[in-house]
RNA sequence: GGAGGCGUAGCUCAGCCGGUAGAGCAACGGACUUUUAAUCCGUGGGUCCUGGGUUCGAGUCCCAGCGCCUUCACCA
């Protein structure tokens, strides 16, 4: 530790010679101020007696210094405007103050609101509030914070500095709205099931684990949400629908955080098609809501989301784009190979080699060969019934799963069943492990606590689980999953 | 986990063939009461991510590590 920081030594200094004058560096209440947008919104009076007064609060982005007149930026979430401090018209204690306002400091600023000869529109301060002062120097006044870490670990720094970011938070509010309004409208009830579950059920992934002291009680963390909100189906609750946090133990990418914000809804007496229908009048209210025209551009491409969406089913896309059956089992296992897919993997228990199932090999060819085409809004339907343990197979074909997948620009967006009600096929499907999965790598994970709420009776069902952030995404032209979520898991940084 | 890229002042970035570390903004001192990325004069500021190696000499070349990004693998 040799000298301290220029910056850092500067600041403090300051920060001595405000408390000096009398004056909190750290301030306090703040009453009856406007936002700086509304403050924008009104007209300016040419006569200067007739221009109303203006009291904002915010943080000192620009300063030119001219002699006795300082010129600042104030900013807020709402917008950016001048602010001039006059020596004669702040007074001298203001005049003290302004002297040791740096960039990044939070002021209050109260006067006339009109024009300069330049015609800016411009807050002519009479009386300054210090607010809070910052000790940290803030980023470059043109460029502002581009390094991707930094702007992820210091998130604010980001939402003062880069205005997309502010603009996405604000868009992601409105679409989880708009989607609580629709459901709301239309009779379906939210609800808030537990995080902390038993057993990670409900989808293939691998869960976070932890542990409840007083019951000495092994937890994970939720995978998905599906298994309480069919309970609550079965407790008469015929339209329900839960916002929230998921959790996968994961890799992290581009499409990819450990934590991540699903929308589950089921509805009794529906199946995949009501859900379809659904799916795509949800998504194109909240296309309607965030961008005013449904088509957008996403990394360059165009999305035309003006329904109806396509629609084609799996096997057909299959047949199309790997170039055989499905359901032929040697042209599968041939095509496999010819594509360089193992036909075996390695148990992880036993570490003994495991012939792949059929299904699984047909559904590793569907990703590898069809889904890069899936530009979309595309629904596939009618999946490989050993894929879907939680799924009602298909009257007459009980190869075939009633299930949909929606793909956007290649991406996995929204996902739904005609639910499987029957608790003995459930059961079954729930012993059966697909040959080349791992338990945890398997959606068929034995809960029986679940068994008997269906064996209680649970009505015939449509259920529905969509990818906020990655919803978010799309709609707001993020390249990354980090760009959509305010703190995106990160490694923590080292000391020193 | 594999491959590739990046890491230099508070921020944003240059730095050629290996030869004393650079710019703009920010900071500090000065001039200026209508500026718009204000301008002008002056000053200070560096563990070139870390650790090894090659070399008379390394920000630069080599190896290893750390972090981030991209991509593949994994992954509803």
């Amino acid at each position: 530790m040799t000298t301290e920081p220029q910056h850092e030594v500067s600041r403090a200094e300051k920060l001595r010679r405000i408390e000096e004058l009398g004056i909190d560096p750290w301030g306090g209440r703040f009453d009856r101020h406007q936002a700086i947008a509304e403050v924008l919104e009104q007209p300016i009076a040419s006569e200067e007696s007739q221009q109303p007064r203006a009291r904002i609060a915010g943080r000192i982005k620009l300063r030119r210094i001219m002699g006795n007149v300082h010129f600042l930026h104030l900013w807020d979430h709402t917008g950016e405007m001048q602010v001039m401090i006059g020596k004669k018209q702040v007074g001298e204690l203001g005049w003290a103050l302004a002297r040791h306002l740096d960039l990044g400091d939070l002021i209050g600023a109260e006067g006339r609101f009109g024009k300069t000869k330049t015609g800016e529109p411009t807050i002519f301060a009479d009386s300054l509030t210090m607010l809070a002062k910052s000790l940290e120097p803030h980023p470059d006044k043109h460029k502002g914070l581009v390094d991707v870490e930094r702007r992820q670990r210091l998130r604010y720094l980001d939402l003062i500095y880069n205005p997309e970011t502010l603009k996405r938070a604000k868009q992601r509010v409105l679409l989880i709205r708009t989607i609580r309004q629709y459901l709301d409208s239309r009779g379906f009830m939210e609800v808030e099931t537990p995080t902390l579950h038993a057993i990670a059920g409900g989808a293939a992934a691998r869960p976070f684990i932890t542990h409840h002291n007083a019951l000495d009680l092994p937890l994970y963390l939720r995978i998905a949400l599906e298994l309480h909100l069919k309970r609550l189906l079965v407790g008469g609750i015929e339209k329900v629908y839960e916002i929230g946090r998921v959790f996968r133990n994961e890799g992290i990418s581009r499409k990819h955080n450990p934590e991540f914000t699903m929308m589950e809804l089921y509805q009794a007496y529906g199946d995949y098609q009501t859900m379809m229908d659904l799916t795509e009048a949800l998504i194109v209210a909240c296309v309607d809501a965030l961008a005013g025209t449904r088509k957008l551009t996403y990394s360059g491409r165009e999305i035309d989301f003006s329904p109806p969406w396509q629609r084609a089913s799996y096997t057909e896309l299959f047949r199309r784009y790997v170039g055989v059956d499905m359901r032929d089992v040697s042209a599968v296992r041939q095509r496999a190979e010819t594509s360089r897919l193992p036909l075996a993997v390695k148990d992880a228990t036993t570490g003994q080699m495991i012939t792949k199932e059929h299904d699984v090999l047909v559904h590793e060819l569907f990703e590898h060969h069809v889904e890069e085409h899936l530009q979309g809004p595309i629904f596939v339907y009618d999946y490989p019934a050993a894929l879907c343990p939680l799924t009602k197979r298909k009257r007459g074909h009980p190869d075939i799963a009633e299930r949909f997948e929606l793909y956007i620009q290649g991406m996995e967006l929204a996902n739904a069943y005609t639910e499987l009600n029957d608790p003995v096929t459930q059961e079954q499907t729930f012993r059966r492990q697909l040959a080349g999965l791992s338990e945890e790598e398997s959606m068929a994970k034995m809960d029986d606590d679940f068994i008997r709420a269906l064996r209680y009776g649970m009505p015939p069902a449509g259920g529905l689980g969509i990818g906020i952030d990655r919803l978010c995404m799309l709609l707001t032209d993020a390249a990354s999953i980090g760009d959509v979520i305010l703190f995106p898991l990160l490694r923590p940084e080292k000391k020193d």
